[in-house]
DNA sequence: TCCGATACCTCGCCTCACGAGGTATGGTGC
DNA sequence: GCACCATACCTCGTGAGGCGAGGTATCGGA
């Protein structure tokens, strides 16, 4: 699978990741992976950034914390990232159907 | 809808508005709009480089036609072009699924 | 005659996924 | 004790590619 298919949809996976419960980032890629069945094997270098881009946009917020000596951010969504959550889901909705459409 | 998202996936809904008749670039244009029911409006400065890169790789073949004093640049799937659909068909189904099950 | 639709093109910008490289800790096996 | 892997964070540079802007030309209708 190439890589560029996945931009633009990155953030709506990355905040559906965090939907339920906060996360810290590393946990976040594992939890994309295993709720993929192994399809989305993000690298750090895709998501450290993404995580932050959506920090900086007001979607997460992120706090430190220290679990068994291991230091951690761990990202939760706030209101607008939920907001911005249920858009990504409806632009999703739409684009996959078109694509479906056109591809059928 | 962000832009970016259709990163990666132009390729294939080229290649299927191609699959069953040749058509020349302003035509794909609007057979993707309306196969995808208004959703795909590509530009121009997306479609045609778009249509030289696949003719690079050899997934389409072009033909300069003139069709009633207008000069057309006729597109048709190569057989590598045929296959190439195929293949993004399979991709596609994957990546939807993956994204449909992070989604959820 | 003007204008919109048709029909092609290229150039440069911008975004963003990712590979590579770096740092540091905890636990397991030898 | 030490190697090694998983965990856990980061940044920088590269590259791909969609798109806006701008350019050219023809045809048909108001």
């Amino acid at each position: 699978m190439k890589a560029e298919v996945l931009k633009g949809h990155l953030d709506a996976l990355v905040l559906a990741a965090l939907e339920h419960e906060p996360a810290h980032g590393y946990a976040i890629i594992q939890r994309l992976r295993r709720r993929s069945d192994d399809i989305f094997r993000l690298p750090e270098g895709t998501v450290y950034p993404a995580l932050h881009r959506l920090e900086r946009d007001g979607l997460v917020k992120s706090r430190w914390t220290a679990a068994s000596g291991r230091r951690r951010r761990v990202y939760r969504l706030t209101r607008a990232g939920e907001e911005a959550l249920a858009v990504r889901r409806l632009e999703w909705r739409t684009f996959s159907r078109a694509v479906e459409a056109v591809l059928a």
